[in-house]
RNA sequence: GGGCAGGUACCAAAGUGGACAAAUGGGGCGGGCUGUAAACCCGUUGCGGCAACGCUUCGGAGGUUCGAAUCCUCCCCUGCCCA
């Protein structure tokens, strides 16, 4: 009988630190709760790092409580300190704005914004129009430096430097949710656990200031089995914009992840049961990998939609999966090539690169070199040969770099 | 404002006039083993060139020198100590 979301949350993992476990839960066990969490607009596209706040707004949503989410527009002037262990480049006003415009209509898809029972704003339209000395007047005095300085976040920082900009942020933070309370009756504020300093602050900003009582959840950091951040690879962010970062790559992160991580990753980052998330977990050896399609395609679904999710499971079985279904490449990332150009002939190093398989010559020569280089799939066994138009199958040509990388192009 | 220590490739960190495209570790990439996993083993890791070789890189700008990541001058940035 666990009907709490709270309870949910819990037991999916999405838990890592309440202000007061008992209040929360006794919150959320009624409705329409305002609750907030912020994003910084520092990117164009959110990456799968921010999926786990995505994930716990949509289950609070379902829960009948209401969701704000606050774009960064203002915070991100400033930059948070908090578990970065250098300042990040401050970026201008302008391209914070456009961030915070993508940003939202990227947490659309997940939140459906309506305006009333879910909410997007920009904390740059009541920071920005700040006036420093009443603020300091105001809202500084309630904040001690001494209980600052001692708080985590900014311990690490003061042992690599902090600028005054960044000591401030938290002071921003705090404000926000005094003005989400004010304006919304915003009772609860979510985010990492690396938010936490900055969160109970504005808890504390609230009780000073309006005698009222506010709770904070915070989520585990995310790191993978590997120790790596969650949403980052080596090469790079995985994007939620489907543009930066293709559904099939989606797919393929997903499926690509550690065996260690797959329950965890299931009941994060799927509404499947817990019932099927058991079943999915006690899989074992090569059996794990059927887990992982589930994760991939309910993840890709999640944020992609059901279609591109389709696509990218039968693109993805195609390639590695059984004999029988080598059909629909459709989510394959592809270059169109004209005709033309196929039948003076392109010489395979050119092709990689200009396909953005590999990023230079040099690194097309060294896939071919250590044997990794392949077309359609036959090893590339002699550089000095022109991939033409009697290269095309049906389904184009494919390339692949290494084991998993692969690229297609169709003529055109 | 003064004193001291620093800024080297994706990261960390050696190098302190030529043998430096720059040791080593991590990461990445490729191969092998496997399950599109982990662990492990091998190779590789600035760009262009088949190659010889050339080009760009050691915070920035100048200079000394046949020759500079290394020496000099000025500047920018960071940390520590003192104000």
């Amino acid at each position: 009988m666990s009907s709490n979301v709270f309870d949910t949350l819990k037991e999916r993992g999405f838990i890592a630190q309440t202000s007061d476990e008992k209040a929360v839960r006794r919150m959320l066990g009624k409705r329409g709760v305002s609750f907030y969490i912020g994003f910084d607009s520092t990117a164009h596209s959110l990456h799968a790092g921010s999926l786990v706040p995505i994930m716990a707004m949509m289950h609070l949503q379902r829960a009948g409580h209401r969701p704000i989410a606050i774009v960064g527009g203002g915070t991100t002037m400033v930059g948070d300190p908090s578990g970065k262990d250098e300042m990040r480049q401050i970026l201008d006003e302008q391209t914070i704005r456009a961030n915070g415009r993508a940003i939202h209509s990227q947490l659309d898809r997940y939140l459906h914004f309506d305006g009333q029972n879910s909410l997007a704003l920009d904390n740059a339209d009541w920071l920005l129009p700040l006036k420093y000395i009443p603020f300091l007047r105001d809202i500084g005095r309630h904040f001690s430096v001494n209980r600052m300085l001692s708080a985590e976040a900014y311990r690490q920082r003061l042992e690599k430097g902090l600028s005054f900009i960044e000591f401030n942020y938290q002071i921003l933070q705090a404000y926000d949710f005094l003005t989400l309370y004010q304006r919304y009756g915003c009772t609860l504020q979510m985010g990492g656990d690396d938010q936490w300093g900055n969160i109970l602050a504005g808890i504390d900003l609230i009780r000073r200031v309006e005698g009222a009582q506010t709770e904070a959840i915070t989520f585990p950091l995310m790191t993978t089995a590997t120790g790596a951040k969650m949403g980052k690879t080596a090469t790079g962010a995985v994007w939620l914009d489907p543009d930066k970062f293709s559904p099939y790559d989606y797919y393929q992160y997903w499926v690509n992840c550690d065996d260690r991580d797959v329950g965890r990753f299931l009941k994060l980052f799927t509404f499947l049961s817990m019932e099927e998330i058991q079943r999915l977990e006690s899989l074992e050896g090569s059996k794990i990998q059927e887990a992982k399609k589930v994760l991939a395609f309910e993840a890709t679904r999640i944020t992609h939609g059901q279609k591109a999710a389709e696509e990218a499971q039968a693109t993805a079985s195609a390639v590695f999966g059984e004999a029988e279904s080598r059909e629909n490449l459709e989510a394959m990332p592809t270059t169109p090539i004209s005709l033309e150009r196929l039948k003076e002939g392109i010489n395979p190093v050119d092709l990689f690169v200009e396909t953005g398989t590999v990023d230079s010559k040099k690194e097309a020569k060294r896939l071919f070199q250590q044997g990794g280089m392949y077309i359609n799939g036959q090893r590339v066994k002699r550089l000095n040969q022109s991939i033409t138009e009697k290269n095309l199958t049906p389904k184009g040509i494919l390339l692949r770099a290494g084991k998993k990388k692969y690229h297609r192009i169709t003529p055109n």
